[in-house]
DNA sequence: GTGGCACACCAAAACGTTTCCGGAAAGAAC
DNA sequence: GTTCTTTCCGGAAACGTTTTGGTGTGCCAC
């Protein structure tokens, strides 16, 4: 019950063909195979992780890195529980386990990375919530430990990411909005510093250019990705001259906080002030009007994410002939009321 | 050729002095020790878990299993997210590192506990979501591996558990309700096979029965745990005749679904019902009239989590001298609007 | 000078696996 | 009958760490 040396002993065979009949190697008879097989099953043997990972310096377990700022878990809503399932249906294919690495919100991002692939705790990392300067990214590139990022970032040269189609959701808004008349459109984001708040700003940038409109830097509003933010983001929108028709949020959650303070201020979202949300949240779902948004599936990017990390995997590359190619990944318009009217009617 | 082989050889010492001196052993001269760590910390050196789990069969890690089901995922909102931050804060004290299991839905919870522990990816389990009857804590209890379970179960005789104070939240809300005048009180609870429908259930009987008022099972409106759930138990209490004038939600987020059948049906919360919801979570925040509930800090619970577990633990339970006494969990009441009317007025 | 003792260290033995290497047995080819 | 393959298996060497038992110093007391 203890150990291979136990079960090779009940079978009267040495532990090496044991080993190998376990792990589906060749040189070893079917029958033999057959009976060791049975024997661990009824037995109960499941082999010591420690002992084959000392051994092959590896272990099996791929980790999922969350960021457990008071921010990500009053925010993220369990993005990162959605990601798994579709994660571990690839990796279990593999015989490969995932876990999460919450990073306590007191220690540095970058050092809790470096402890945990220096103790071996896991083989590869997915990263998320990436920084336009990622000081991971450099790290786990230069160590060369497998890793994806869902998020770009300009760190780490040439490594493999999978990022939203930021700039396909700002075009498709801006679009939509322009084509309704509207030509103030205000965008409610982060600060540059997080990649989401630079890219999608920039993507918002070029597609009013190409409708050509001039692009006004005081309708971009910096909050924080939150309810509040939102609240605040409302706070500033209604003291803009002449108030904005439209606004673009970055994070859906905002919305609650906006609606309040338009309500507050006697705008009505969806009659006086068109609004489109991000990335669709369950707890926004509720929202009067209902709010037009993007919507994806977080248990196909989990696969693809799982995918394309083992693609960049040597022990696991030829299953994935598709290679490591950083992606960009698609959402789906859910028109909604928020931004039904049209402005010239 | 790296490892502590290498640094031993470095500093011209065996590494058994080596090994002793990174860890804190006696029978080491203190000159040597401060040589030792100032070179590891130079040469960037951090022991493999693998080869020190085997050695010493334990692995340093603490698990904390999740279950990742859709509804789950849903649902509960960061819930353990928050979690990590109070349990880090402990295991940090110890150099144990914490990892979020999350379990495919489409496994068996008790077959992914067994394989975990048998793989020796952690010492300890943190199990949340106990049945009434639960295979995996007795498997545990069996095992002798040390765990804590956030629940009561019927389960494995005489093990630790921390859990929520449903008799006193319960008992709290009926007499709020009760002292405003209410007598016909309806609740909304998930089945009795999950332990927490059960026990709130039980309680709220109690409660009503200590003010002489008859337990009508008629009143009891079984639904899932989710803003659905709440939809459907508005649905079920129109059709109740005569209608009740209160309702206790046993999740917070079925308010929001409640909250949307009463405007449709044309009863105003707040006005006509009033309504008591459970455990606060963010996203029912901004509901109107906002909702009394109960409050709790998930640090705190982490903390104590913790502290618990490792009290069990024989390695660790001279740092904890309370013992492993399993525990009732207070929360604290935020009162709001939709329960302030008072029937009599 | 001898015994006892604390100190600081070294060498080697574990821990449970996987994997390399060699070799026995059984045929096959000549 | 010899040589050569093929098929299967056993022995033993790793992997990196902790821990045990042993050893050589000094120092003190007698």
């Amino acid at each position: 019950m203890r150990g291979i040396r136990q079960l090779a002993k009940h079978l009267d065979i040495s532990i090496g063909t044991v080993s190998r009949a376990l792990n589906g190697k060749p040189d070893v008879n079917e029958e033999t195979r057959k009976r060791v097989l049975a024997a661990a099953e009824e037995l109960g043997y499941v082999a010591n992780q420690s002992g084959r990972s000392l051994r092959q310096g590896t272990t099996n377990v791929i980790g999922l890195m969350i960021e457990s700022s008071k921010e990500t878990v009053e925010n993220s809503d369990n993005f990162f529980l959605g990601l798994t399932g579709g994660l571990q249906s690839v990796l279990a294919r593999h015989k490969l386990d995932l876990v999460m690495l919450p990073c306590p919100s007191d220690e540095d991002p970058h050092e809790y990375v470096k402890r945990m692939v220096a103790r071996r705790v896991v083989d590869a990392m997915i990263l998320s919530a990436t920084q336009r300067i990622d000081k991971r990214i450099d790290f786990l590139a230069k160590a060369k430990i497998p890793f994806i990022a869902l998020g770009r970032s300009s760190s780490g040269g040439n490594y493999t990411w999978i990022d939203l189609d930021f700039e396909g959701v700002a075009a498709c808004a801006v679009d939509r909005l322009v084509a309704k008349g509207h030509r103030r459109i205000a965008i409610a984001a982060p600060s540059n510093d997080v990649n989401l708040g630079y890219v999608f700003v920039e993507a918002y940038r070029r597609s009013l250019e190409r409708h050509g409109i001039e692009y006004d830097p005081a309708l971009v509003i910096r909050v924080k990705s939150s309810e509040q933010g939102g609240y605040q983001a409302g706070h500033e929108l209604v003291r803009l001259e002449p108030r904005p028709t439209a606004i673009i949020l970055i994070y859906e959650l905002m919305a609650i906080g906006l609606y309040r303070r338009m309500v507050e201020a006697g705008v009505v979202p969806g009659r006086d002030l068109a609004v489109i949300g991000f990335r669709e949240e369950p707890r926004a779902r509720f929202l009067q009007p209902t709010l037009t948004c993007f919507r994806m599936s977080l248990r196909d990017l989990g696969v693809e994410l799982a995918e394309t990390l083992l693609a960049t995997m040597p022990a696991y590359a030829e299953f994935y002939p598709k290679g490591a190619r950083s992606t960009i990944w698609p959402l789906e318009l859910v028109a909604g009321e928020s931004d039904a009217f049209s402005l010239d009617a």
